[in-house]
DNA sequence: ATTAAATACTATCTTAAAGTAGTATTTTGC
DNA sequence: GCAAAATACTACTTTAAGATAGTATTTAAT
């Protein structure tokens, strides 16, 4: 129902990112155009390189580029990688190794929901939130 | 995608409860079966006390009663009483004033099975998570 | 070469959720 | 009356996420 604050700060990075027409975006515009907390955008912009989504330029007229391809970058592999994904796997009751057989009392309703979501996390790609219509990042 | 802990005990304690025969119960009955630290289930539960949805029965032979009938009792209230539902109605990119006229990149495609989400929880009562076929809790 | 403008690194601080400990109070059975 | 078994209250500790601060490094324009 909720992501961490990091994971939303990555999602609403990139996704800026990929709805804009720059190339290369520096830590300062980023923050400006986003209202995330400069030092710490700046270590999940490092992280993000490290994790190979993009790549950073340093020194003057520096900043970042997509590292790869958008569309073959999943949502879920921007979550696993900063926060991880696997507390999603084990859903509402923070349960896990669940299944259909053994169920907690809100798995019939929720499960199908669940799955949901985290099919689409799974198979939308950066490119997917290319769109014109997107007026709030 | 995920409650707090806290919400989570909250729903895994009534949800337990109502599954059961019993009527009356200890809060360390709760806690050899439900495995949350004793001393936070018993905050927790003057806590769901005093928002109505059980009753405390001090002294020996007290315990805890639900307090009205499950069929009043929906998910949401519960949630909204342990650590509030409002941080769930701005979803998953953490913004707010959130409409189809001003989306984020995410909007689309995920707003719909927000909203499932959210309805569920709205509509969804204690009664409900009673069923025979529930083996977690 | 020097300076300016950018990222990288490391260490620390803050905050809120979660968990713990100890004491006080209530009620019933004997 | 008193002990036993339960809840209630208050204060503290721990943990992890989030945020901040300061310094070092890289690179290009001049
Ligand atoms: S809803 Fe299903 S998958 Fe989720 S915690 Fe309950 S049993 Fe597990
Ligand atoms: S998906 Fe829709 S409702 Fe959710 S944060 Fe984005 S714009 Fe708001």
């Amino acid at each position: 129902m909720k992501l961490s604050k990091t994971s939303e700060y990555a999602l609403r990075i990139l996704g800026f990112m990929i709805n804009s027409e720059k190339q290369v975006f520096t830590a300062r515009y980023l923050v400006t155009y986003l209202h995330i907390p400069d030092k710490y955008l700046r270590r999940l912009m490092t992280d993000l390189a490290r994790n190979g989504f993009i790549k950073s330029i340093q020194g003057r007229e520096g900043g970042y580029v997509f590292a790869k391809n958008a569309t073959t970058i999943h949502l879920s592999e921007i979550i696993d990688a900063v926060e991880g994904m696997d507390k999603y796997t084990g859903c509402l009751l923070g349960l896990n190794n669940c299944s259909d057989d053994s169920p907690c009392s809100l798995h019939y309703a929720y499960a199908p929901i669940r799955n949901q979501v985290l099919n689409l996390l799974d198979t939308l790609t950066l490119a997917d939130l290319k769109s014109l219509k997107i007026k709030r990042f």
